[in-house]
DNA sequence: GCCATATATATGGAAATACATATATATTGC
DNA sequence: GCAATATATATGTATTTCCATATATATGGC
């Protein structure tokens, strides 16, 4: 698989996107309501941004009942998966990626995602 | 020195500032009109965008003469170089960055810049 | 099983905002 | 004055955001 340099580079141009990849960069998968809880931003703003995420074919998504997970996209070109490392080792312990983390940590009733099921 | 995420993604997100960019890394330092016969565009809009990069901080210029020599910004950190390098790394064979190199390489007359005077 | 309801997620449309591009003009150094 | 570079303005085009609404799946009562 292949992902052109500007749409890599416009994807994380968006603070809600660079959040969401942070994020699934550190849980390896989340649903929807995680990520919304986590940033503390409206539903249909995550959702619009995942989509153009997954649109992007930076991240893949599943369903399992009303929940839908996203994680990142597992056949990403070597550079961009380096390039997603990199900016993590960067700035995962920086405002805000580290409070979106310390949010996520903090939710009550995570759904019990049968991870990797 | 610091560079913030969206300023370092924003400024990679664009064609023009990317080429610059990955000429950068690849040949030191460059000067505009050096980078205007490689990219092939216009005069103004290559110095535009490289006005933008040396706000953001992630190149500084020095003048010599009638020329401005820009380069990558030495005190990036290193998540910041990392990134750049992971691109590089990533893009420089590829269109229209490798042709942009050739187009240099070809080029005529290159000013000769006392290059790390 | 069927219907009403609740929950999780996605999408449509309008307004605001930001970006990129082109042309013209200005600045700087020789 | 000339060459190299920078800036200003105008214009078109994406992007983002917000709100309302739609879809999909699950649950409870009958």
């Amino acid at each position: 698989m292949t992902i052109p340099a500007d749409i890599l580079f416009s994807s994380l141009a968006n603070d809600t996107r660079l959040r969401c990849l942070m994020l699934l960069r550190g849980y390896e998968e989340l649903c929807v309501c995680e990520l919304t809880h986590a940033l503390g931003i409206s539903q249909p703003h995550v959702s619009r941004h995942l989509a153009l995420l997954r649109e992007s074919g930076l991240v893949v998504d599943r369903r399992a009942g009303l929940w839908v997970y996203y994680r990142l996209n597992p056949d990403l070109p070597d550079w961009v998966g380096n390039i997603l490392t990199q900016a993590y080792q960067g700035l995962a312990s920086e405002s805000p990626y580290r409070d979106d983390a310390k949010a996520l940590d903090a939710m009550p009733d995570r759904p019990d995602s049968p991870r990797c099921a």
